[in-house]
DNA sequence: CCATGTGAATGCGTTCACAGCC
DNA sequence: GGCTGTGAACGCATTCACATGG
């Protein structure tokens, strides 16, 4: 069974609250309460899962974990790398959670050779022109983009020409991509705009 | 006539885009080439607004991001505050968006005095204990919360009794709050999973 | 009563198809 | 031919309703 795409985002966040939780078990009526989706919608999602987790007293933490981090294709490693090596994407370099997480950080570029060389950090930095050879030859998916602005699309071509899969785009620009190529923006000023239209009022 | 959620986001990506691109005139094709959207479902997006803005020839792109503004009430500058001036939260504070944009920046809290004090910001800076007052005084409706994992649950709910409406979430936890307050959590770890999930391949 | 799981029904968003216009 | 705009048709996601089990 196709796993709709809104399926797939709200287990994506039940993952997260599995994984932060501290409970064994769980009902569908708990996730309700801590989630404001319908009962009915959540046992649905999960039995897109199609796998034996749940029994006649609830869902089992572990199991289920388990089974949408397997269906959603999250159950193994994937190497990232950050370029740009300013002020965030030095300050990712060091991001602990891409030490022992799911997410292996495995290299860094910059065009200026001798920050490149400064710089101390846990894995191997590169010129930029070093992009192409060593994302294929560490089978590296996905890039963090911490170029300012008026780098940003020269730098995603390269990516895109090294074979990167994904993008997480930090620059405040609409990078033009093929669509086999996923692109995420994260910009603090997209953010504000979307809680703006969920903010319900008078005159809103 | 109600729009859409999906149709909604998709309004307010293509707002970005106007805002970005140089053109005076727009077509539906010309959209679906940059967003790979289909020409169909954008007219259709469009004409919820509703408003006078299509022609034989294309749309007007002042027109019409004037019309998605008002549909999605972006139509008027909203304030913000920033909960927490350690590195993230004061690095906000000087972000020159906030300075002439639609988010106009009003005031920061930390429950450090010290680095209230110290601090050098364009906005007033407060003790955590003044939120209350400040919040409804300024009318403030969203918050940036930038402070560490282990005080962004009771930092929010300060800023909710203090009747904030919105949170911008940068601590890697899910927030408890009533379905009312909009929350949008950034974090990229998770943007990393919306990725992973959207890149296709062989073994995925 | 509580729970999961799942086919069937509902309802909503997208796509279609065509009218109207340049 | 190009374009916008829109009711109608379609298809998919959610909800319902009920079977099954403790």
């Amino acid at each position: 069974m196709e796993i709709p795409d809104p399926a797939k985002e709200r287990l994506l966040y039940l993952l997260k609250l599995l994984e932060k939780g501290g409970t064994l078990t769980l009902t569908s009526t708990h996730i309700e309460s801590l989630t404001g989706w319908s009962r009915d919608s959540i046992r649905k999602d999960i039995s897109y899962l199609a796998a034996d987790i749940g029994s006649t007293s609830g869902y089992d933490v572990f199991a289920l974990k388990n089974a949408i981090k397997k269906a959603l294709h999250l159950d193994r490693k994937r190497k990232i790398c950050i370029v740009g090596l300013g002020r965030l994407g030095s300050a990712y370099l060091n991001f602990s959670a891409f030490q022992y997480g799911d997410f292996e950080l495995a290299a860094g570029f910059d065009a200026n050779v001798n920050r490149v060389e400064i710089l101390s950090s846990p894995v191997p930095l590169y010129p930029t022109y070093k992009m192409g050879e060593i994302i294929g030859w560490f089978s590296i998916e996905i890039s963090l983009l911490c170029v300012p602005e008026d780098q940003a699309q020269s730098a995603a071509d390269k990516l895109i020409s090294a074979g990167i899969r994904g993008i997480v785009n930090f620059a405040p620009v609409i990078l033009k991509a093929p669509p086999e190529i996923a692109v995420r923006n994260v910009y603090i000023i997209d953010d504000l705009r979307s809680l703006s239209i969920r903010i319900p009022s008078e005159n809103n």
